[in-house]
DNA sequence: CTGAAAGCGCTAACAG
DNA sequence: CTGTTAGCGCTTTCAG
C-alpha cells in the first residue's frame, strides 16, 4: 500500500470489505515513521457514501444537519459510519467552510492556578458546543505574545481568547484583521479590541486597601507582581494608592514592593518590608500564594497575625480559606470568567450580535482572621 | 464586497494596490457577525505569488524551505509578504501536506497545577518547534476521554500526549488506528500503548512508606485520590501496602483512606483518621496540598508535627518547602516529564524512531521537617 | 430530500 | 532554482 499511487490506493480503499482487513503497521515499524500518506489510512467520506449507497454531499449532511436527511437514510448512513469506524477529517471540511470551531487562548503561563481555572471552564462550555481550545503561553513578552497571535491566526481559529489588556500596534493590527471575536480578561478597560470580561483591578485593590485603613491599620503596605507589561498589577497599585489618598494618608514608595509570584517571594517581601520600616502593621499582597507565604514566615518567627501586623490577599483561592489564621482576601469569581467569555464568543459565532461587550463580573472583599 | 461572488472578489483583491485600502468593518456591524466568505477577509498565496511575479510554489517554497530558493526571490517574496501582511492559511496547509504540527493533549484537569507544570514545559518545547497544543479534559471518565479523543482525532493532530494509563478499549483502537505517536505519562507500565514518560508511582510510594517506617512510624495512613479509574493511586496505594508487608506491618483498611484532592480533604482526612485510631504516628497523603491542609489542621488543633503525629506528601509542589514544618515529600520532575515527552513525539516526526519507549524519570524522597 | 460539480488555499511531485 | 499540474477530503450552492 505504501507505495501505490492515490488512483491505485482509491481502488485498494474501494475493494475492502471488512475495516479489519486494514492492517495496521506498529509505530516502530520503519513504514510508521515514514512520511504518512494522504489520508494517514483514514478512511475517506466517499467510502463512506458508497457504503452507505448515497452522496458524500448526504453524508456530510448527515453528520452535520441530521434534519436535512431522511430518517431512513441518516439511519443507514450513521450505521455505516459507526461499524467502518470511520472519522471526518475536520481540516477538509474546515478549509471547505470556513470554520474550524477552534477557540485560540492565551494566557501569561498556564502554571499559574488562576489562569488554569479560567482555561478550564472556558473549555467546558466551548466543548459542549463542539469547540476546541488551542491553547498558548504568551510569558509576559508582548513581542512572544505578538508571534504567538501571528501563528495561531495562521490556523484560522474562529475566535480568540487572550489573558492580558496591553498588545503591541502589529498584534492589534492583527488582530483586527483576522475579523473574528475576540475576548480579552484581565482587567477592565473601556477601550477593548473587540470584547472584555473581567472585574476592576483597581476598584478591587482600592476597597481592599480601604478596608484595611478603616480597620485601623495606619501603615499598610503593597506587595506586586512586576508592573512591566502588566496592566493587572498596574491597576492594583493604582487603586491601593487611590485608598491611601482617600483616607489621607501618605504614599509612601518604600511600602510599594513588586517581586515575582510564588510562596517564597512573599516571605521574602515581608521580612524586607519589616527591616525598612518596623511601624508597617499591615500588608496587603496582591495574590494570595504571596500573602500565604508571608503567613507562614510569620508563623516561623513567631509574629502574631493580625496581633503585630495584617495580611491580606487577592484571588480567593482554596488555600486563603486553610491557612493560619484563615486569609482575609479578595475573591475573584474566576470560574464565572472563563464561562462568559466562552459565551461571548458562542454568541458571536452564531451571528448573533453582542449588546454589552465589556463585562464586569465583579469581586468582593473577603473578611478572614489575618486581619 | 459582501456580495461579491468569488471570481469577483478574486479580482477586487487584485484590483488593491495597498492594503490599507481593505476597509474591516468593526466587529458590532452586521456585515461582521453574518458568516464569514471565503478567506475571512484574507488575502490569498495566490496574490502574493502575483506581486512578487513568482508562482504560488515559489511563495510556499520561500516560507517552507527557504533554502530551495534563490537569494534574491526569497528577499522579495518575504518583503511582499511582509508588506502585505499575509498571514498563511495554515487548514489548507495541513490538508495538502497531511501534517498539522499540532499535538493533542489530555489531562484530567488543566486546573491541578501538577497536570499544568508538565503541560507548561511541554507546550514550550513543543512551539520552539512550531508545534502547536490543542489541549482538553478528560475529567476522570473514560468514556469523556474517549469522546475527547475522537473529536481530537478528527482534527488530524501530529501526535497525543494523555496524562492517564487506563483507557476504553474503543479509545485503544482509536489510537492505535490513528497512526500517529502517542505518549502517555502519569505511571510507568510495561504495556504503553506506543510511548511512556513517567515515573513509578509504586516505588515512590513505598520508598516513601518504608522511609517513614525505618525513621520509627509504626501506625502509618494512607491518604489518596480516588483509586476509580486511577492507575497512579492505584499503584501508590499498592506501593504503600508493599512497604508495610516488607517490613511485616500489617495492613489496616482503617488506615487507608479515599477522597478527592484539596487542603480542606486534607484536614478532615486527618481528623477522621486520629478519631479511627488516636494510635496513628505517621500520615502519608498522597499530594502536598492534602498534606499541607493537614498540617494547616494541626496548627488549628495544637498538634505537634513531627511530635505528635508525622505527616507527609508527594509531589514536592512549591507550598511543600514553605509551609510550617516544611513538608516531607516526594520529588517527582514534572517539567522534565513535558519536555521529554515533547521530545519523543518531536523525535517521531522527524521520522526516527525511539529506541526506547519507556522512559522512567525517576523521584526523589525529599526529608523536611514534618517527619 | 438528494446528487453533481466546483471549489476551500495550499503543497508536492514532476518537469524543465 | 522555478513553474505546472494535481490533488488533500470535505462542504456547499445549485438543480432536480
Amino acid at each position: 500500500m505504501e507505495h501505490l499511487d492515490a488512483s491505485a490506493y482509491t481502488e485498494y480503499v474501494s475493494a475492502i470489505k471488512k475495516r479489519s482487513q486494514v492492517i495496521r503497521t506498529r509505530p516502530e515499524s520503519d513504514e510508521f515513521v515514514s512520511r504518512r500518506r494522504a489520508g494517514g489510512g483514514h478512511m475517506r467520506m466517499e467510502e463512506v457514501a458508497r457504503r452507505a449507497q448515497v452522496s458524500t454531499a448526504t453524508v456530510s449532511r448527515a453528520l452535520r444537519k441530521p434534519d436535512s436527511v431522511s430518517d431512513e437514510t441518516r439511519a443507514r448512513v450513521l450505521r455505516v459510519i459507526r461499524e467502518a469506524g470511520y472519522v471526518p477529517n475536520l481540516v477538509a471540511g474546515s478549509l471547505a467552510s470556513t470554520r474550524t470551531n477552534v477557540i485560540a487562548a492565551i494566557v501569561p503561563t498556564i502554571g499559574n492556578p488562576v489562569f488554569a481555572e479560567t482555561i478550564d471552564s472556558m473549555s467546558e462550555v466551548l466543548r459542549a458546543a463542539g469547540l476546541h481550545l488551542l491553547l498558548g503561553n504568551s510569558g509576559s513578552s508582548l513581542s512572544d505574545e505578538e508571534s504567538l497571535i501571528a501563528t495561531f491566526l495562521a490556523r484560522r481559529p474562529d475566535g480568540i481568547f487572550i489573558h492580558g489588556g496591553i498588545h503591541t500596534a502589529e498584534t492589534k493590527r492583527l488582530l483586527r484583521n483576522a475579523g473574528i471575536p475576540v475576548v480579552e480578561t484581565g482587567n477592565l478597560r473601556d477601550d477593548p479590541l473587540d470584547m472584555i470580561v473581567s472585574y476592576s483591578n483597581f476598584s478591587a485593590a482600592k476597597a481592599m486597601t480601604s478596608y484595611l485603613i478603616e480597620k485601623g491599620y495606619r501603615r499598610v503596605a503593597f506587595v506586586s507582581a512586576s508592573t512591566v507589561n502588566n496592566d493587572r498589577a498596574r491597576a492594583r497599585q493604582r487603586g491601593y494608592k487611590a485608598a491611601l489618598r482617600k483616607h489621607g494618608l501618605a504614599e509612601d514608595p518604600r511600602l510599594i514592593v513588586e517581586t515575582s509570584l510564588g510562596f517564597r517571594e512573599g516571605a521574602e517581601a515581608l521580612v524586607h518590608l519589616r527591616a525598612v520600616d518596623s511601624s508597617i502593621d499591615a500588608i496587603f499582597f496582591s495574590g494570595d500564594a504571596f500573602a500565604a507565604g508571608a503567613l507562614n514566615e510569620c508563623l516561623r518567627q513567631g509574629i502574631a497575625v493580625p496581633g503585630k501586623i495584617a495580611i491580606a490577599g487577592f484571588d480567593d483561592q482554596k488555600i486563603a480559606a486553610e491557612t493560619v489564621p484563615a486569609l482575609t482576601t479578595v475573591h475573584v469569581p474566576r470560574r464565572e470568567i472563563g464561562r462568559r467569555a466562552a459565551e461571548l464568543l458562542l454568541t458571536r459565532l452564531n451571528g448573533q450580535p453582542v449588546e454589552k461587550p465589556i463585562v464586569d463580573v465583579g469581586f468582593r472583599v473577603i473578611e478572614r482572621q489575618s486581619t
